[in-house]
DNA sequence: TCAGTTACCGAATGAGCGTTCGGTTGCAAT
DNA sequence: ATTGCAACCGAACGCTCATTCGGTAACTGA
């Protein structure tokens, strides 16, 4: 036995502060592998610990991953939506997008792990629906806002467009978002204006302002 | 022994249409649950066999998952992009879409297995992205294509630009067929309409025109 | 009818992982 | 210093699942 081995640098933590290292571990390890391929061990490592200490703190992987699910849902919901002031249509969507993208450059891995594809296991599933329909009807909602008095957009009944264009929305959003951690040298208010100018302008309006430019 | 159980309904099958019931079942499988969470076992079921079987077929699970990768990837990318006939930028987003609405219609299955997060699986992974980054690259020429003697779009290169636009009109259309799926009493021409509306008009002219409507 | 091929099966193997549990030791209060 | 609490560890269990292998019987051609 050649001297006790003890020097190990690592002191112990609260159990708060324990907590508070798993949480932001799993939602890394959980953003970048997915359920499934996420593992209690990496989990713990990335956390300073050991696969059973978790269980310290949470019931199960499970239970894990709700919490995470509720505790990043919630923040995006409050801080992207409901944050919108209302105002002209343009502004809210500029304002939304424009929280969008703060959040997502503050919290990259919590994006991730809210963004990916539903779970297999059927309780996580449902809660993941749940939280996305929340934010689909969040952004539903100030799509209806923006539309007064309109019954019919594009040749469909107002309410279910208003689903489908907050569907649309969040995608071509979320979509850009990952083309933009593949190029991190473009700014996040390029990539946001870009964002906005897709959605509200559309391609046409962005081809006749881009052939406006080039006669001087 | 209470007599031979042999009246199994089921018969020998070529090892060629075997393989092809395997193909179907595997794309199903791993479109339901993602490469993680799909059992040989579950494909095996699907496909009126053992799981054993598939051996005789396919060296292994990744095998049999890279084979559908390309397969359906390159089917996609002819018959939704590289099919489009060249035309005024409208007619060929228009054209685009529709053609990638029916297919997806067509075969749900292919367009849910290609559209799942990248496995985590390096190699799977890798060709995934290849994959993904030619049908991208497919979309962006396409996009170059309608914009002749043109530098910037909303404030960036051209080609960038080209891409960015290309991710999001992806995200967005998958969004909708997303939507689509969980209200299949929406018409496929309907939902195609208001996706080529969304991206073209965007809301800025979406909302003009709702508004025009309501004045006689 | 007989023999060879091969589609198909079932049991076994081994690895990975979530989870449990009993013990150990850092830490704080006395 | 001493004691009690609880943060932490490591071994072990059980389960799932991909993969292997040897055998069985359905089909084919002679």
């Amino acid at each position: 036995m050649p001297d006790a081995v003890k020097p190990k640098g690592r002191r112990r933590l609260s159990a708060a502060e324990r907590r508070e290292r798993i949480l932001a571990a799993a939602t890394e390890v959980f953003a970048e592998h997915g359920y499934a391929d996420a593992s209690m061990g990496e989990i713990a490592q990335r956390a300073g610990v050991v696969a059973s200490v978790i269980y310290d703190h949470f019931a199960s992987k499970r239970d894990l991953h709700l919490y995470l699910l509720e505790h990043h849902g919630q923040a995006l919901i409050e801080r992207s939506i409901h944050a919108v002031t209302p105002g002209s249509p343009e502004e809210m969507l500029r304002e939304s997008i424009g929280l969008f993208f703060r959040l997502v450059e503050e919290d990259p891995f919590a994006w991730r792990f809210l963004f990916r594809d539903p779970p297999a296991d059927p309780k996580v599933a449902a809660v993941w629906r749940r939280i996305h329909d929340a934010a689909t009807a969040g952004i539903a909602e100030l799509t209806e806002l923006a539309t007064p008095g309109i019954e019919l957009i594009g040749g469909i009944e107002r309410s279910t467009a208003a689903v489908m264009i907050a569907r649309a929305s969040q995608a071509a959003t979320n979509g850009l978002v990952d083309w933009w951690f593949e190029h991190r040298e473009v700014s996040r208010e390029r990539v946001t204006a870009l964002a906005v100018a897709i959605l509200w302008d559309g391609f046409g309006r962005l081809l006749e302002q881009a052939r406006a430019e080039l006669s001087p």
